[in-house]
DNA sequence: TAAAAATACTCCATAGGTATTTTAT
DNA sequence: ATAAAATACCTATGGAGTATTTTTA
């Protein structure tokens, strides 16, 4: 089990119905998280063209799941070599673009939210990606 | 089968050998490419932190598939609402930063390299893996 | 020769560092 | 009181458009 998995738990599914327990980010109800979990796993990838991906980076990516397995602002900025209000922006930007916080600062840990959890997994899944075909490409040069 | 697919074949390996075989990338034996997608296949998500993934954009993935679909640069650029220098420059920006051509500019149709079309199945899992996520954030709102 | 892509040049937006303030334990 | 995150301020990098040149069929 990975540092991650330990902050947001098992599966998806689990993670997001104990964060929407936990966290204070609600008004959400446990049940809609679970259609928007269904929602998850029935999703048809033809529906891409219909969706709007925002236009987050890979940076912005590494850098917000630093946060999540290290619980600290100023931890991950250390991991990513820069500053801690570099880091701090970056990761607000993506909650802007996104339009909601992932990360609940009102607690010393600074958790996170319900549908900062379905970001978490969908970056940690494309820099995955990302990361398995840069491996295959490493493998021709 | 979607428009991508049908510029790159069926399934990873068929393509990419497929595109070994035709394009003009190699110097790079079919043989390397098949071991390169025999590594796609048993990639091992733990290795992620030893990987360096490039700092590309979602934009960039975007018009990186746009240019794969439509083959013309020109076109993507209409469909992306971008000029066309401007395309043209978030994809030599990524084949930049990833060290080699994604797409073939010496025909016309810009077929895609063999290592290109490893880059562009993974910006399509990416955004697809994005895309999923915000479809079932986009239910909680 | 006609199209498609690349380059030159310019301007402006924004990412990032340092210094400082605010907030939470 | 102390540690962590946010904000202010400034600079420099680079992303994007228009105009033009190069390249390919």
């Amino acid at each position: 089990m990975t540092e991650l998995e330990q902050r947001i738990g098992g599966g998806a599914i689990e993670s997001a119905v104990e964060a929407a327990k936990l966290a204070s980010d609600a008004a959400r109800t446990t049940e809609q998280l679970i259609e928007a979990l269904a929602t998850f796993m029935q999703y048809n990838p033809d529906d891409d063209d219909q969706i709007t991906v925002p236009n987050v980076t890979v940076k912005e990516m590494k850098s917000t799941l630093a946060v999540a397995r290290l619980g600290s602002f100023t931890e991950a900025a250390k991991a990513m070599g820069v500053s801690q209000p570099g880091l701090s922006r970056q990761v607000q930007r993506v909650e802007k673009i996104y339009g909601f916080k992932i990360f609940d600062r009102s607690v010393r840990s600074s958790p996170i939210t319900p549908r900062g959890t379905l970001i978490i997994e969908a970056f940690s899944d494309s820099l995955s990606s990302l990361a398995r075909s840069q491996s295959a490409v490493d493998k021709l040069s």
